[in-house]
DNA sequence: ATTAGCACTCGATAAAACCGAGTGCTAACA
DNA sequence: TGTTAGCACTCGGTTTTATCGAGTGCTAAT
């Protein structure tokens, strides 16, 4: 798109920050008073005419004001919006609170999902950091009764998984000790795909009469560090949807709400977010989210990261009239909080 | 209520059916032709304006037919409705096979309500099974690094929790041993109950110098049975509600999501559902609900049984007219599968 | 006791009338 | 040449009016 004129700039700003507010289409006359530029409607409604050819704003019907494009928001995202750091402050403390007690990191990061949908009044998802390629640390098996070991398995960012494997009859004390030491020495640190063909049959050879007991707890190991692998995606406020009538009828929302609460939508979402290198904030205006049924929405994502190099994304899904500034500030603090807290806890 | 005649049965029982099929009003000319009564309009009419003064239907309006009232669902529910199995045995199969392959408690029933969801429309709840009084059966600990002790705790119903637990500095094995055994033949057995001030006392007495590791990790364990404790609900397919209309303008429909999504409603529904003895299935129409909110659904829940006397409950929540009888039975059938499904894994 | 007949009610839907915000264009002005 | 006042025009939204018809209650005949 071509360069716009300062004022033509100054207009279209004012034109996406009324709407925003209001979620009205804006006149002329409205922009006239609204701003500082002390021109004239008529004068406003030439340059609107201009902005409306450049594709950055259109009309709803011919007697209406105007409203942003795609390209409309995109350029007020990228260049006219300003920080308003202030009024972000006073959240900050009230989420502190909330966040205090929280020692589970399930429950907190629902927590904070619902604390961020709460505030923004948007649908908010969030997802557990995860690493590249999960590890075991450390693996204990235990005779739990006659016909069940427990296998605890620890993997890589202190995540414990719990498997309870069905053996025909007991094994002694000693025997499932030695059976620990044994997978322990071949396991620690290994990832899935370490565990080949190979080191199977070699510990299937010293295991001796307990090869399918080792099996058995193999695929326990197995799918334990499967499921840490496992994208965790919480949501909170899919609700608030409702709230915003210009989505669309009850019938669109519907679909939309059903896809959140399906998740595969916002997987993709989430795949995109990490494949984009920077770190930083992402907003996807209306179609430019790599998803289905997205056109009257925009998203915006967020990632955080742990010390370890794991990476988790929060994500913000509203209306393409959603408060642009609050939400990437918002973000902001909210991941430098996530790092703090996390990197305290580590 | 006074009795009805046979007569006034069999047309309030088709107004109610044929107000669950369409949705509509139903009036004194369809019931004359739907019903084999060979009745003319103008009977039935009279036989209306009884049932609407014994309370059992409504006009929504003096030119409109009648709905059935609250009342008049009562009567249909408890009285009127016939089985009919054969439907419902085919959705039996496609349950099967969706169940089929799961293995992890939460999963499953995630899953269970799901698939119910998905096959009858309306919004459905469930919860884990659930112990009267849960006792620790097991506890054990290990020395995962220099400074964080890894309790593993094991209580009734095999549900397993995990707790990480700093020390300033890290201890032997034989004493981690020695302090696992000192904790295990107290607290096996133990419910939260049990464990009070003097048994507290005794231990930490008999743990010497670890007394206050003894302590951090005692809080643990009492978390551990309480989050085992702590019901868990799962929903699914809340935004079936969107589907029904007749429930009410977004704003109170919005409400309801958002009381769904909170689950303290539902909470209350549960502990209800679990006061009342009988294990049978259970039906409220609208304001008998014990809950706010309500008054423009129905609600119909079941419980399920573990051998080990744990109980958990099924719910479906669907608008008012929903169809009670393939509800029943499916809620019947799932029940079933469920107590074979859980004790043949036991 | 049942039924045909009829006047009446009233929500739902469609058609018509009206309103006003906002536009584009023209002509005058600095 | 850029800006502005003025004005006719458009068109969605709202209100008003008209129309329709399903369904009722009541009466009188069977």
């Amino acid at each position: 798109m071509e360069q716009l004129s300062e004022r033509k700039m100054k207009i279209l700003q004012a034109i996406v920050a009324n709407y925003l507010e209001t979620g009205e289409p804006v006149g002329s006359r409205t922009i006239s008073k609204y701003t500082d530029l002390n021109l004239s409607s008529a004068t406003i409604r030439n340059e609107m005419a201009d902005l409306e050819e450049s594709g950055y704003i259109e009309q709803p019907h011919t007697s209406a004001g105007r409203i942003p494009t795609d390209a409309g928001y995109r350029v007020y995202v990228d260049q006219l919006m300003q920080e308003r750091e202030t009024e972000v402050e006073g959240m900050r403390q009230e989420r502190q609170g909330l966040l205090e007690r929280v020692d589970r990191m399930e429950v907190m990061l629902k927590q904070v999902a619902k604390v961020l949908a709460y505030n923004t009044n948007y649908a908010t998802m969030i997802t557990a950091p995860q690493f590249q390629e999960i590890r075991v640390k450390f693996l204990q098996l235990t005779m739990v009764d006659e016909d069940h070991i427990l296998a605890v398995i620890v993997v890589d960012g202190n995540v414990i998984k719990n498997q309870l494997i069905t053996v025909e009859e007991p094994l002694a004390n000693d025997e499932v000790l030695k059976l620990s030491i044994l997978m322990n020495s071949f396991l620690q640190g290994a990832s899935l795909r370490d565990i080949n063909i190979e080191m199977i049959q070699t510990m299937k050879v010293q295991a001796g009469i307990y090869a399918d007991v080792l099996d058995r707890i193999l695929s326990g190991v197995v799918e334990a560090v499967k499921s840490a692998d496992e994208r965790q995606i919480y949501t909170s406020g899919t609700t608030n949807i409702l709230k915003y009538p210009e989505i669309g009828d009850i019938e669109k929302t519907s679909v939309l709400l059903e896809a959140l609460e399906e998740k595969n939508i916002l997987n993709q979402l989430v795949d995109e977010t990490m494949n984009h290198n920077d770190n930083g904030i992402q907003v996807y205006i209306g179609d430019e989210a790599p998803v289905q049924n997205m056109k009257d929405l925009s998203v915006v994502t967020a990632t955080y990261e742990l010390q370890e190099g794991a990476k988790g994304t929060i994500g913000i899904i509203g209306p393409k009239r959603m408060d642009y500034k609050k939400v990437v500030n918002t973000l902001k603090n909210l991941t430098i909080e996530l790092d703090e807290i996390f990197n305290k806890k580590k």
